[in-house]
DNA sequence: CGTTTTAGTTCTACGATACTT
DNA sequence: CAAGTATCGTAGAACTAAAAC
């Protein structure tokens, strides 16, 4: 029997831990204890309590819990419309590591007629005891410095403000690497537009070409987050100017607009063209090719930021204030050596 | 004073009831009352009430409000990793809505490792008295007929399911015409994938040229949810077979990455190939022209979604299981009268 | 004068946590 | 470990006091 029986929905008599407690044979007191996890229940009735919580199909009271404790144990999540499918693998880590540590997720989300202030004040209902924020990147989050926050994905200045994000900087390095090492010189770029991640790995890409040299084989096209957003960009790199044999995009989504933008123009990747993306999300599954890509891994990336918050509400000890996960080149099938110079391609 | 002064975040002393009513001068039960604006306050308590709480930056808890009350005032929101813009809008009005009745939203994702069955059991320690799902389309939600339950957007065989969608019927059918209206007979349609709304689109497209006798002329192309799901299909448009001259696609999305696809093909909106959207999205804004599209109201649908599940859990009378909401094409510039046949096309 | 209406208060219940004994 | 109790912040029923008819 689960939770999900007859009598867990619909049809009153909802289950309290007095009813766990009587069929279990135990106190009340008890089975706050093993419900928790807390230390203090022997094996044995551990064993008994759970048992009797799952043929009640017996869940804690979120609302009850949370006004008994000393803290809330909700989290607030404020994330917005850039969200693409490396957001909802974030959602869930996040999810994944509140629920292992007993805490709650309430999410608010922000809109164009939903600001900050706005999302904040719905969650201070719930009397959230720390904030993490996923999007949009914003340089000064407007609880900072008011309650313990998180911020997933790019870097804030503020003191304030924990941070938890991969390390661009290396990961574009990496992809500037591995393809120069294949042998491209002409490699360009398609960034995110102008928001705070999208500046990090473009003057990511600039700097990792300038120690290679390559300065001047740079090139920068204007991308955007959204999978359409890469498609101008994409063309312009066909049809404008020298072509370059290689393009490291601001994610995945990009690269895999480029990717069918490449094949129209007759460019078959990665013979004639090599591709690198960001993230690893979902959609490099999408690709013609399987996808070179930058992973980040997005449940190591959750976890840290609930992790972090629950520390922090703790008032635990923290040494850092910005977490760097390692970011790691995939290296797919979406990357070869270039074409030999004067090697007239043959358009299949 | 608003309520994000210092006073309401981090630091200390939590504002309740008592301090709203010792301020105001009256009793927690008062409070109580005006905060819900029920019946039994005069006009000047209600204002002194009112008053006080808004100088100490005063929010019910909502917490102790769900415990104590006989509902739990908390709406579920189960959603996938579908999510277009389209979504977030939808959000935004549900949110909205749900603000405005004094409910509250708790979110619960669904992904690839979380399913209804765990999205339901985090949902049930909120003790929720109602669930709303936007997506994805599913033909049978795991808690149907067990509590107050109402799908977004497409069409479920159940009882005990509400449902609020817009017209895709009437709004697919209101896009052939005007395209027939304008002359054109080859009209292609690239659809959704396999869920639901693609199936109900799909077929209304269908119907409507058998309906003008052009049931020979129809052409459906396989496309998805996302931008990049429509490159391909709009590519075979292009390269495969007689051509039409005019495109419906599943949504907004597919018909903006459509657009970018003819434009490499030296095809132009509208002059050479008309096409409409659905959903009128904020990606409509992205096209290279206005887009022609199918408008839904997010706004409305997210009402009457929240006010559907309160008048469920309220046990209020309902007449119809179903609403749907009339669809209203908005013609703006990618659509326009087809050119004369023979009349041949200069690539620009 | 008695009876209903309206405005306000008092008190218990909600389902947990966190003590104390 | 068990048993009992105070507490969290609110809703809502029962109750009171005064005004309205």
């Amino acid at each position: 029997m689960t939770v999900l029986t007859e009598e867990s929905f619909g049809s009153r008599q909802r289950v309290t831990m007095d009813d766990v407690a009587r069929r279990a044979g135990v106190s009340r007191a008890l089975v706050s204890i093993v419900m928790r996890s807390a230390p203090g229940a022997s094996e044995d009735k551990r064993r008994r309590v759970l048992a009797a919580a799952d043929e009640l199909g017996y869940r804690p009271d979120v609302r009850a819990q949370s006004l008994a404790g000393q803290r809330s144990r909700v989290i607030g999540v404020m994330f917005g419309v850039t969200v693409g499918a490396f957001h909802f693998e974030l959602l869930d880590g996040l999810f994944a590591a509140a629920e292992r540590h007993g805490h709650n997720l309430v999410i608010s989300p922000l809109t164009r007629v939903r600001d900050e202030r706005t999302a904040a004040r719905s969650l201070q209902g719930f009397r959230f005891d720390a904030l993490i924020m996923l999007s949009p990147p914003t340089a000064h989050p407007l609880l900072a410095g008011r309650i313990p926050l998180a911020v997933v994905g790019w870097h804030v200045d503020h003191p304030g403000v924990d941070v938890v994000r991969v390390d661009d900087d290396r990961g574009i390095r990496a992809a500037v690497d591995h393809l120069v090492a294949l042998g491209h010189r002409d490699i360009a770029h398609i960034d995110g537009g102008d928001t705070m991640i999208s500046l990090a790995r473009r003057s990511a890409y600039l700097a990792a070409m300038e120690a290679h040299g390559l300065a001047r084989c740079a090139r920068v096209e204007r991308g955007g987050q959204a999978q359409v957003d890469g498609l101008a960009g994409a063309r312009r790199l066909c049809s404008i100017g020298p072509r370059p044999t290689a393009l490291i995009a601001y994610n995945d989504d990009i690269a895999v607009a480029a990717i069918g933008v490449f094949a129209q123009h007759g460019l078959t990747v990665p013979a004639e063209m090599s591709v690198v993306g960001f993230d690893d999300s979902s959609v490099a599954a999408l690709a013609a090719v399987p996808l070179t890509t930058v992973a980040q891994r997005p449940d190591e990336l959750g976890r840290l930021a609930v992790e972090r918050m629950i520390a922090r509400v703790e008032q635990r000890r923290i040494v850092e204030r910005e977490i760097v996960l390692p970011a790691e080149l995939r290296v797919r099938s979406s990357t070869a050596a270039p074409r030999e110079p004067g090697h007239n391609p043959l358009p299949s």
